[in-house]
DNA sequence: TAGTGGTCTAGACCACCCG
DNA sequence: GGGTGGTCTAGACCACTAT
């Protein structure tokens, strides 16, 4: 039989539906027919709508629930998401020439802050790192690290005179748990000058913790230059 | 015959797969098996091999490509999602009370860089709003908004006295397209007063634009009490 | 051009849970 | 209890692209 070029795609299953949500013929929370019902009416199989609907719940417009059915949702509970660049890439991306440079380097005894946090032993030892990012030559971002050497005893003989420790950690740690966060922070003496920025005036920061497999591997706390916006399209 | 209870689904690929990622055993850059080699170790077949595989390039744990096989990325490009919750639902999920106040509200032309910015005619009205939300009693937010009345003409008959213009929206409108930014201001008089911080200091800050099929529907800047991060978890 | 992933079909059994 | 979505199977054709 010659495919007829009706035949629906998942891809069109999708569009169609979007379309009846978003001109309201669907409306929040009313209840859309079976996924048998709409496999008839678009001449289509089960597994196929399924797949639709299912991508549909996925992002966030629908709600699925064996035998209640598959409804609307009332407010799309779209998530945003951030891509979590490498700062290189972030930088080139924009066309502009990426500088690295590292700051500090040493091994101390952690912090105890940062031992309660990390849920670190007393006195645990860890590489603290401080490097600066460029964009074109202009202060883009200031990065303060810690990374626990349990796991990776290996960090201990890098140098990061040429390239960041981020680099570095993606490419050999797999890590299994990640804890993002994102704040503003008032620039101190230190940030304000490695940034270029008015004494005191808000900075933009991130703060991220990474885990392998139940072990803290490495604390982060990323500075960015004043004006930086953090933006997603959805 | 007996479901044998090696019977893999789905799930247990991913996990496996997973597992053989994060130990190392198919290392950054490798190439897996392919489809069909994986459905026959896994006593599986290759539908459900590849919905395994699928969700975790999904997650940013794998990239495919035809011809050239299913490859572990160096670095995950781990999504964060932020779910962008209600300011409401924000609250009463943390057990603190919620109350709401409007501010201010009333029908102006647009400002001209609110104009530029959305693509509005010259001197469009629209409704500028500001609203406080407290979290038992303690400022949380402060929300200043615009919404474009041309796709919601009911918007002015609203008087956003008891409820925020939030809940209101997102039960009505199925918005198409989102523009999220985050970034850090410097709080002056007005938003100090609000929020109850130090004139001047950093208040973490949310914009966000609204679409409905490529028409503009509302702008908004929320601006966060002292203190506030936004955080993720994968 | 051959191998790999992308997708669809047709059918089946099952788990969940609303009425 | 019965309807709905969740998932698996077995097989097929197709689209892309590395070599």
């Amino acid at each position: 039989m010659a495919r007829s070029p009706a035949n629906l795609s998942y891809r069109d299953i999708k569009q169609v539906v979007l379309d009846r949500i978003q001109t309201g013929l669907w409306s929040p929370d009313s209840i859309l027919p079976s996924e048998a019902d709409l496999a008839v009416e678009f001449s289509s199989t089960r597994t196929t709508v399924n797949r639709a609907l299912r991508e549909l719940a996925e992002e966030g417009y629908l709600e699925r629930k064996r035998k209640a059915g598959t409804r609307v949702l009332k407010s799309p509970i779209r998530k945003a998401q951030f891509s979590i660049p490498l700062v290189r890439d972030e930088i080139t991306a924009t066309g502009a020439a990426y500088r690295y440079s590292l700051v500090d380097r040493k091994v101390q005894a952690a912090p105890s802050w940062l031992a309660a946090r990390l849920d670190l032993k007393r006195g645990q030892e860890v590489l603290y790192l401080r490097c600066m990012h460029y964009a074109d030559n202009a202060p883009f971002q200031l990065e303060v690290r810690w990374i626990v050497p349990d796991v990776l005893s290996e960090v201990l003989e890098e140098s990061f005179e040429h390239s960041g420790p981020n680099d570095w950690l993606v490419s050999r740690v797999p890590f299994t748990n990640l804890e993002l966060s994102f704040l503003a922070t008032k620039a101190n003496g230190e940030i304000a000058e490695f940034l270029d920025a008015p004494l005191g005036d808000p900075v933009f920061t991130a703060e991220r913790i990474t885990w392998l497999q139940g072990a803290p591997v490495t604390y982060a706390k990323l500075y960015f230059a004043p004006g930086y916006r953090m933006t997603t399209h959805l």
